[in-house]
DNA sequence: ACCATCTCCTCATACGAATGAGCAATAGAT
DNA sequence: ATCTATTGCTCATTCGTATGAGGAGATGGT
């Protein structure tokens, strides 16, 4: 009864119930009545699989089969967060719960860090990703040229987030900034502002093009001003910026990234300005817990869809129901009004 | 060169390279020095890898019985943590640094969920874990009877804290709570403390055992005196339970987990208790952020050092370095003397 | 010239499950 | 009684890698 040592396998099963391994295996897989298998014999396998503790093994069917079940996360950093309030941590959560649901296991690649911290796709020559059957590519990426090949060598992999470039052909799944901006200038707009100012960050990548895309759409859309966009790396953030925006007319301003919003809050702190009263402000960003910008009005990402959605698209595009180059975008929560009023 | 479709193989290497499968094995799998492989050959083998872009196949490897280079992590619930301050989460950290140190990847077991929420090893008729060479396992596991069958199959895993039962035999690594008691209990009777009470849990598994044995043998060692041990659930721990301890003559009293010592903590608040003039105390746990009881002496679990170091026993266990019994207690910040003074 | 020893490989097979092809035994039709 | 069809399986092979056994050719010793 105890095997020791070894599990038991098909042919064990087969040996106790008086059959053959290929019977077994018929019945097992649920072939059995398309095979015509009559009811007893199914029994008896069935009866020595209880016996002998009999469970598959997953190296032999996924290397007869071709699929492993495993899903990769490639993250450009460690996914477990150091600090709590991780802005990946919600994604991850998703990416669990719908690995859940579709079950698949997770391989979390760690082997491809390099002394920098920095975690490549092609590490010594090899590509440790193929070990599972795709990947959901997290974060920004650095080597571009990775991707490139990686798409070459048609292994099937799901972008979260907005991508540009040569991987914009690639599946992905992002927030929708256009409907988000909309819904960041709309109560502005009703609101009566006419002209607001956009304060961007000076790494200009495809989400924050995507952002400010919408920002100029939709400033037309409901004739609106707005002047020169500010694109400012976050020391180049100072009050001189804050006034010459107060200055420039505007009674509204739009920030593209939490960290500069946070920052804008202390100098906001620091002049004395009240919000909204001079000057109402919408985050086009999830602000942080503790961030002294976190009451303000702001979009939020929807984080964990992102998650669990990558993770059924690249299923759908493992059995082919999705082309690689879908995109999806995904609904972003409204904006509060709280640092919204009336000019 | 792009091989359309197919992830090339160790034979289409072996082509390439013109060598045969098994020379292409040889040389990846390091045993080429003890097999005496020219240089030159080692070089077209590896140029062809390169070239070909090939990947090793994880079934196959497992199947065979080589190496995957995946680490799985079992646990009993979720990993990756809604809650920010999620006791797990420094562990999960220590396991991926090391996994980065020593160049494995993880497998995170999702699959295995029931609908209960609740993660089996044996779960849906298969053994995923056998994917993975070996597995660290974290948390309460439910079923003991799942644990005594994987270690009859002889699967590798290590266990992270304190085990009993069957499983005591296998390996783990834990706090050493018998140092961490003497590191309590020594500034208790240094301050003068003559009586000390012990709360303890009413589940009463092997850390918990641990804990009060620890706590049982200095008190006989530094010749203090101690009543019969409360283990209660926490519904149970009321205002009564602390003026009991008082009346008994205890000066300090010792606390077995952070949930009770969080309870006890808001009691003592709402009597209008003064710790520690008039009660000396001291967790043998780490108490999360927000607890009342936050700034109280207590121990820190190595939780970040459990990981990494169970990451590295299965390594030294798969590579037959250390036996598959052996057990490592590591040490435990003493606590500060915040809630000590004297009686 | 012959055997022994090395060097550098190849051969063949096993791991465990899935599956197309095929075959013996029985039932049913003519 | 012979042919056909169906039932109920078995056989043999495949997936990709690892490995014990063995073998051809070169080198050295006597």
């Amino acid at each position: 009864m105890a095997s020791r040592g070894r599990a038991p396998r098909q042919s064990d099963i087969a040996r106790v119930a008086g059959v053959t391994q290929s019977t077994v295996s018929l019945v097992l897989s649920g072939r059995a009545v398309a095979e015509s298998i009559p009811r007893a014999t199914q029994d008896r396998v069935f009866a020595a699989v209880k016996e002998l503790q009999y469970v598959p093994n997953v190296a032999a069917t996924s290397l007869r089969g071709g699929r492993t079940g495993l899903i990769g996360v490639h993250t450009f950093e460690p996914v477990f967060p150091v600090a709590s309030d991780d802005y990946y941590n919600p994604i991850l959560v998703g990416i669990e719960e719908q690995a859940v649901e579709l079950k698949v296991d997770l391989v979390l690649f760690a082997s491809t860090q390099g002394n920098d911290g920095i975690r490549r796709i092609y590490a010594n020559g090899t590509n440790r990703l193929r070990l599972a059957d795709g990947a959901v590519m997290l974060g920004m990426e650095q080597n571009e040229e990775d991707l490139v090949r990686l798409a070459a060598e048609q292994y099937p992999f799901v972008f979260i987030g907005q991508r540009g470039g040569a991987s914009a052909q690639r599946p992905y799944v992002a927030p929708d900034y256009h409907k988000a901006l909309a819904s960041a200038l709309d109560p502005l707009a009703e609101a009566g502002h006419r002209r607001i100012a956009y304060l961007g960050e000076s790494v200009r990548r495809s989400p924050q093009e995507a952002r400010y895309e919408g920002f100029r759409a939709h400033v037309a859309r409901l004739g609106l001003s707005s002047g020169e966009p500010r694109f400012l790396a976050l020391d180049e953030l100072n009050a001189d910026v804050l006034h010459d925006i107060l200055r420039d007319g505007s009674t509204a301003l739009v920030i593209e990234h939490h960290d500069p919003a946070t920052r804008a809050a202390a100098i906001v702190r620091e002049l004395g300005l009240d919000i909204p009263r001079d000057l109402s402000i919408v985050v086009l960003d999830t602000v942080p817990d503790g961030s002294p910008a976190r009451a303000w009005s702001q979009i939020r990402m929807p984080r964990r869809a992102l998650g669990r959605r990558a993770i059924s698209m690249l299923v759908e595009l493992l059995d082919g129901s999705i082309p690689n180059t879908y995109h999806e975008l995904l609904p972003v929560d409204p904006p509060s009004t709280a640092s919204i009023s009336s000019p």
